[in-house]
RNA sequence: GGAGAGAUGGCCGAGUGGCUUAAGGCGCACGCUUGGAAAGCGUGUAUACCGCAAGGUAUCCAGGGUUCGAAUCCCUGUCUCUCCGCCA
């Protein structure tokens, strides 16, 4: 969201960046009016308010003194019904305003290109090479059901489709790869683990931006009735899409201390998307579930800050794949692929061999001011009396099942078996190849 | 789920209808004092919005209501605490 003195002074500007994002420019056509009409109204009123007040004082004056006071009641009662009217005027300019402001993307930062689609982002680097195989290289949904990991027909019978169910090893591994992810983001990339909630309430989703466009991507629980949309309550309960959102509300509506550089939080959660509207996308393998697990970084910062910092957390996630050893790109998103909220995303995308393509597994985006609007997080500038919005930043560290199946993809064997990158051997118990699993009489 | 208590500024805490944006204390900032510090003394110390400005308006958990006038009275909701019930 847009500070509205920036929006009254910048409306050209605007304008023109936001065409960038393919946003129809005529949805400022109304601002102007809106704004002036929202003002006017805002002034008539208090002046109307402080007639009403003086009145009042006098008229305790009066009663004190015991001094005739019913012309001075009927006044001010007079008062009261026109202010009533005026503010009535002046709340619903407000909130058309309001609504148009949130309902406007954040504005691309110089260094993105533009662009309206996938195909105009930029690769800014590779990394790896990408493995061949003396063999037909097989898709992972073959791999983890040949091995006996992944079982997506008994998922499907206790939740649906687009869940899976891992066994073995390969629940295992699963846990390894949040292990190894959180060890590295905190011992070595300066990070504080958090573990958050899973479900929010809508007023942390308007915060980073989800609603209240995009409640249709979101699992909303009815526990205190449906969602009424544009409502933001502090007491309903939503899935989270992503630790993003029950991370970055953790400081909303507070001023926090960055005087000593930036705050870095990591944490391994679930995430739950509904993918409305993917219908018949990516509908094999675990690559688009409705729940997945994910590392994500999140960082708070100064303004001066952030654009260090995004290449730093972006390189945080990108030492994952390295030290995972799986080849993958580096995107600069171009503006028209960009997210809602944010200002500079780029994507890391890894090599799956078993689709002869690269996947996202990582998005890493610097919303500068935009969430800290929203969610009203300020800090307090050296010097400074007055406190500032911070800027916020956040990426995935990596998208755990998607990491998974580019390890099944990228070491799978000849006889169907899976190399475990050395990083990930620790963590499996020593572990070194996944075999067919031998689950007894489990299965 | 049942019963009760509570929510006031960065923090503690007073305040049951006008003289309360809110006493007092702590903290913080600045100044005086000092060889220097502590103590002491003094001054200052919320946010948002409207207004060219002077200034004004709003905010004592949130939303409604009563009243000429609400931190204060009434209703609803949220959260916290205590006890009971249930429970991983």
């Amino acid at each position: 969201m847009y500070d509205l003195a920036f929006v009254r002074g910048n409306l050209p500007l605007l304008e023109e960046r936001l065409s960038l994002r393919g946003v129809d420019s005529s949805l400022l056509d109304g601002f102007s009016s809106l704004d002036a009409e929202r003002r006017s109204a805002i002034t008539e009123a208090e002046t109307l308010k402080a007639q009403r007040n003086a009145l009042s004082a006098e008229f305790g004056r009066m009663k004190r003194e015991g001094a005739e006071t019913t012309a001075i009641a009927a006044k001010t009662l007079a008062l009261k019904e026109k202010t009533e009217q005026l503010e009535a005027v002046a709340v619903e300019a407000d909130q058309k305003l309001r609504s148009l402001l949130e309902s406007l993307p954040n504005l691309p930062h110089e260094s993105v290109p533009a662009g309206a689609s996938e195909q105009e982002n930029f690769c800014e680097k590779t990394w790896g090479e990408i493995p061949s195989f003396d063999f037909p290289a097989k898709p992972h949904w073959e791999i983890g059901e040949h091995l006996g990991i992944l079982d997506f027909e008994r998922a499907a019978k206790i939740s649906g489709a687009r869940f899976v169910l891992q066994l073995g090893s390969g629940a295992r591994l699963e846990r390894a790869l949040a292990n190894f992810m959180l060890d590295l983001h905190t011992r070595e990339h300066g990070y504080v683990e958090v573990l958050p909630p899973s479900l929010v309430n809508s007023r942390s989703l308007f915060g980073t931006g989800q609603l209240p466009k995009f409640a249709e991507d979101l699992f909303h629980c009815d526990d205190k009735g449906p969602y009424v949309a544009g409502e933001f309550q502090e007491n309903d309960h939503w899935l989270i899409p992503t630790a993003e959102v029950p991370v970055t509300n953790i400081f909303r509506d507070e001023i926090i201390d960055l005087s000593n550089g930036s705050i870095s939080f990591t944490a391994w959660t679930p995430c739950f998307r509904s993918e409305a509207g993917s219908h018949g996308k990516d509908t094999r393998g675990m690559i688009r579930q409705h729940q997945f697990q994910k590392v994500e970084l999140v960082k708070f910062t100064r303004p001066e800050d952030s654009y260090a910092e995004h290449e730093a957390l972006t390189r945080h996630a990108e030492a994952v794949l390295e030290r995972l050893g799986l080849p993958y790109r580096r995107m600069l998103l171009c503006a028209g692929d960009m997210g809602f909220s944010s200002a500079k995303t780029y994507d890391l995308e890894v090599w799956l061999p078993g689709q002869q393509t690269y996947r996202e597994i990582s998005s890493c985006s610097n919303f500068e001011g935009f969430q800290a609007r929203r969610a009203n997080i300020r800090y307090r500038p050296a010097g400074a009396r007055k406190a500032e919005f911070v800027h916020t930043l956040n990426g995935s560290g990596l998208a755990i099942g998607r990491t998974y199946l580019a390890i099944l993809e990228n070491y799978q064997q000849a006889d169907g078996s899976v190399r475990i990158p050395g990083a990930l051997q620790p963590y499996m118990n020593g572990e070194t190849v996944i075999t067919r699993q031998s689950l007894g009489r489990a299965l």
